[in-house]
RNA sequence: GCUACUGUGGCUCAGCUGGCAGAGCAAUUGAUUCGUAAUCAAUAGGUCGGGAGUUCGAAUCUCCCCAGUAGCUCCA
């Protein structure tokens, strides 16, 4: 046996970036002690596995500078995390601005001091007894959770010692930029019935220049916060009046326009018809349905004559109601029936977020009404569709599928096929898919589609629901070719998921520079001089006869003013027209993009325009 | 809903320990008719999120609401 460190250094595999190691897939310290033919991988920075060494390794730091500061507080847990890493500490003391800015002062003197991580491991008892004299309850706690026969592993950084399963860098000197960026509360255990805890979150680096090229990032991304654009784009608000009740306004209505248009065709040509069901219907319904009993908390109630009644959270329900109406045969399914809905959902007042996190939305809902060996073939087709959407916008996205929740209806059997028919599909589709246990709907396990925003928030967008309960519940039924009656399967999908929320999510991809075939206005005519009003005129009538969607700003400013607000403005072209294009019957289009300005009739440019139109340039 | 923070003209923000509400951009008006990212000048615009309290005096201090931000929980 020999140390990890030893071994790489005799390869001459060791260099100053070389943070940690991989045996066997299996990351461990360079200080591990392991065989001396192992094939043994060095690990640094830009290595995922090397980066959750490093962040876990500096949260360790930062709970060491937080029981420096504030001895009574209590330890929970400090993981590395996709961007980072957080420490979840109990303590009396509130953390602010100030106290984190004390903390970083402390985790930078940790850091200069250089010092060493060492492990140790110690029997069951001896560890609970360490963590109960150092009086950490939530330590105790975890060691109690810690399977039999597991190894319990402490890590000391000097005085500090943490219960940690590691592993970690050779000494905290390697942390050599960090940043403490907020404090927050977050429950313990994750769940809202338990004590809120003071999470503390950060960033580290292995130099100053990635750490600013980071932080830098973060300030670029926010600007394109379609919070923001939507306002100064005059696209869509929220106003104190209507919490997560947003308003569209003109541009955004162009845009939501194009995309629902869009959205017919493409859903015309897949075999779709498409219904409208009302936004409220009785309480009975939502009985019947199962929603009210899992779901009422969220749903808006208000009485006419004496009836009961509830704002639609989801369309289902009438789309049962629309399927049974009529007597259907094998030979008529799948039938696929879309719907853009409009739903209200009471959303916790924190948990409201611009366009993405809203109390009432449009979904592109669909129900598809299929007999049971249709199932695979079918969600295959919607995962087909959505994959072309996406790509049709420049959307990359993950694939999650949720399965069976706690509270939920149907039998263990149905609940097994529905999941096993979502899986053969998504390796039949060859994406990669991450599975989220106990995630799906209370009906029926689910696929889910996650776009990112603009701070790398991830949103569910697209999602396809496999459901076997609500055809029970509403004594669905088609007849078979044994002229006997069977019951169908449903699936519930969504492309979009919410036309709210995807607007909000496309805005922030494009920073709100649309392409063309979405941008709510595609062209600004803009004269230099007051006698060229009439011919820009005609060019205007033109266009819009092509139609165009076009502005005009012949207002009596410099032309460099006029193209700097049109380029705020993010317009794609901008015609510029003075007497130079009028005499020889040309235009001049600058476009936004490259800032280049070419000259042309004004038959070249709508042909151009076209193309771009048709082909969805992004 | 929970934890922390924030709320000052349409927008972005200044206003230190309580003492006459400010700037830039936008808007309006006038002059300028101009060639590829900001012409000049003037004018107007605010019960400082709302309410209550402390005080001779509150944008500023205290309390209660409302709304927002980040995260947690929940979710499309």
């Amino acid at each position: 046996m020999k140390k990890v460190y030893d071994i790489l250094k005799e390869k001459n595999l060791i260099s100053r970036s070389v943070i940690a190691a991989q045996i066997n897939g299996e990351t461990v310290d360079l200080s591990a002690m392991t065989d001396e033919n192992s094939e043994i991988k060095p690990l640094t920075f830009d290595d995922p596995e090397g980066k959750r060494v490093f962040w876990h390794t500096a949260s360790h730091v930062l709970a060491a500078a937080v029981k420096n500061l504030y001895p009574e507080s209590k330890l929970t847990i400090g993981p590395s995390i996709d961007n980072g890493f957080y420490y979840d500490i109990d303590s009396d003391t509130t953390f602010n601005a100030e106290t984190l800015q004390a903390i970083e002062d402390e985790m930078a003197k940790i850091i200069k001091e250089d010092i060493k991580e060492e492990k140790f491991l110690l029997p069951r008892d001896e560890a609970i007894k360490m963590m109960e004299e150092k009086n950490e309850p939530y330590k105790v706690l975890l060691i109690d959770r810690i399977p039999e026969g597991d190894e319990i592993s402490f890590y000391s950084q000097g005085n500090f010692i943490d219960l940690c399963a590691g592993p970690h860098l050779y000494s905290t000197g390697l942390i050599k930029a960090f940043k403490l960026l907020q404090c927050t509360g977050a429950y313990w255990e994750g769940n809202a019935k338990n004590k809120m805890l003071q999470r503390i979150y950060g960033i580290a680096f292995t130099k100053k220049s990635d750490l600013d090229d980071y932080l830098n990032k973060i300030e670029e991304a926010k600007r394109r916060d379609h919070r923001k654009l939507g306002r100064e784009l005059d696209l869509f608000d929220i106003y104190d009046e209507g919490p997560g009740f947003p308003f569209f306004l003109p541009k955004g209505m162009v845009l939501r326009n194009l995309l629902e248009n869009y959205w017919r065709e493409q859903h015309k040509i897949h075999g779709y018809q498409e219904i409208k069901t009302p936004i409220m219907l009785n309480q009975e319904l939502w009985h019947r349905s199962g929603h009210w009993d899992h779901y009422k908390d969220n749903m808006y109630s208000t009485k006419i004559d004496e009836t009961d009644f509830s704002l639609k959270p989801m369309n289902c329900p009438g789309g049962m109601l629309a399927f049974k109406r009529k007597m259907h045969s094998y030979r008529d399914l799948p039938q696929r029936v879309a719907e853009l809905g409009l739903v209200h959902r009471h959303e916790l007042s924190g948990a409201l977020h611009g366009l993405m996190r809203v109390r009432c939305f449009t979904q592109d809902d669909a129900h598809i009404f299929m007999t049971p060996d249709q199932i695979e073939s079918e969600i295959f087709g919607v995962m087909d569709l959505i994959d072309n959407f996406y790509n049709t916008f420049g959307f990359s996205y993950k694939i999650e599928l949720s399965t069976r929740p706690e509270n939920s209806m149907g039998s263990d059997e149905q609940w097994e096929i529905a999941t096993s028919a979502l899986k053969a599909a998504l390796d039949k589709n060859n994406k990669p898919y991450i599975i989220n246990e106990g995630d799906g709907a209370f009906y029926g396990p689910k696929i889910d589609f996650h776009l990112e925003d603009c701070i790398g928030r991830t949103w569910q967008c697209g999602t396809i629901q496999l459901d076997f309960q609500m055809p029970e519940r509403f004594d669905l039924s088609y007849i078979g070719q044994d002229n006997e009656k069977h019951r169908p399967v449903m699936i519930h999908r969504v492309v979009f998921g919410s036309i709210e929320r995807f607007i909000g999510i496309l805005t922030e991809q494009y920073a709100g520079a649309f392409p063309l075939w979405i941008s709510p206005v595609q062209m600004r005519i803009l004269n230099i001089g007051e006698n060229n009003i009439s011919y820009c005129n005609e060019l205007e009538a033109k266009l819009t006869e092509n139609s165009f969607r076009v502005e005009t700003d012949y207002r009596n400013e410099k032309i460099g003013y006029k193209i700097r607000e049109a380029q705020l403005a993010k317009i794609p072209y901008m015609l510029v027209i003075g007497d130079k294009e009028e005499q020889n019957n040309l235009i001049a289009a600058r476009e936004r993009v490259t800032g280049k300005t070419e000259t042309m009739d004004i038959n070249s440019f709508i042909e151009k325009c076209r193309e771009e139109v048709n082909t969805k340039k992004i």
